[in-house]
DNA sequence: CTGTTGGTTCGATGACTGTCGAAGCAGCCT
DNA sequence: AGGCTGCTTCGACAGTCATCGAACCAACAG
């Protein structure tokens, strides 16, 4: 069961956002891993410093947090079992890239809804 | 120092998404909470449950989870502390309603962005 | 003023999380 | 084979979190 797999009911909650029909328990339980992983400051910044390449090795991300290489790790674990980006490894290096599929599952469920929402 | 305080940088990021240029540190400080608050699967069906209505009494949002009124008014003020949520005592009962602008940053935040991402 | 109902706050507790450093594994060199 | 570099996994530990039940506060009805 992850954050891609839509039910109907999940469906027309990622079409057109949280405000319009109140979230199951069943697709909260899905949803909320996504947003807990990207409710960390670092991975967070992580998760935006792979969005905008196409992809990224450790050795790239690493550098830009003052965080030992286990905790590097972990971090890209965790955005990883959420379903946000993928991995690779290439000889040396391991590569990570966005899943843009699940960001977009998350942008649509928080987007602001034409109907529903009055600014 | 709240979700809605945007710095020029933080304007761009807001503006075209998480895949456009990376977060910056204190950006993610300030992003994360909101997401992190959202990352609970009993907050999130609030959320939702809040957003959907123009605003909603506690005595209304309890019932729908199995869960003491102690626990239920603890993930109101995290939602509170958050900046997702506003409440107000009118009389006997306490209101709820969901503070769209901060929704909304977080929507923009987690959109697809067109120039970036490709699917 | 007293009881009742709606919510919040408090204290305790077990579970989870972020972090480090060390150990381990994978793929290179030479 | 032996050693080096890049990354992950492991074990430990302090800090945070979700939850409950109890105590508490706010508004109202007798």
């Amino acid at each position: 069961m992850s954050i891609l797999e839509s039910t109907p009911q999940e469906r027309e909650v990622t079409c057109c956002g949280l405000a319009t029909t109140p979230v199951t328990e069943a697709d909260a339980v899905r949803l909320a891993p996504a947003l807990k992983a990207l409710g960390d400051p670092v991975r967070l910044r992580m998760a935006s410093m792979i969005a905008a390449q196409p992809e990224l090795c450790v050795c790239e991300i690493a550098p830009a947090f003052d965080l030992s290489s286990g905790t590097i790790s972990h971090h890209l674990k965790l955005l990883r079992e959420a379903g946000l980006v993928g991995s690779e490894r290439r000889g040396t290096y391991v590569y990570y890239w966005i899943e843009h599929a699940a960001l977009e599952v998350l942008g649509t469920l928080l987007s602001v809804d034409q109907g529903a929402a009055q600014g």
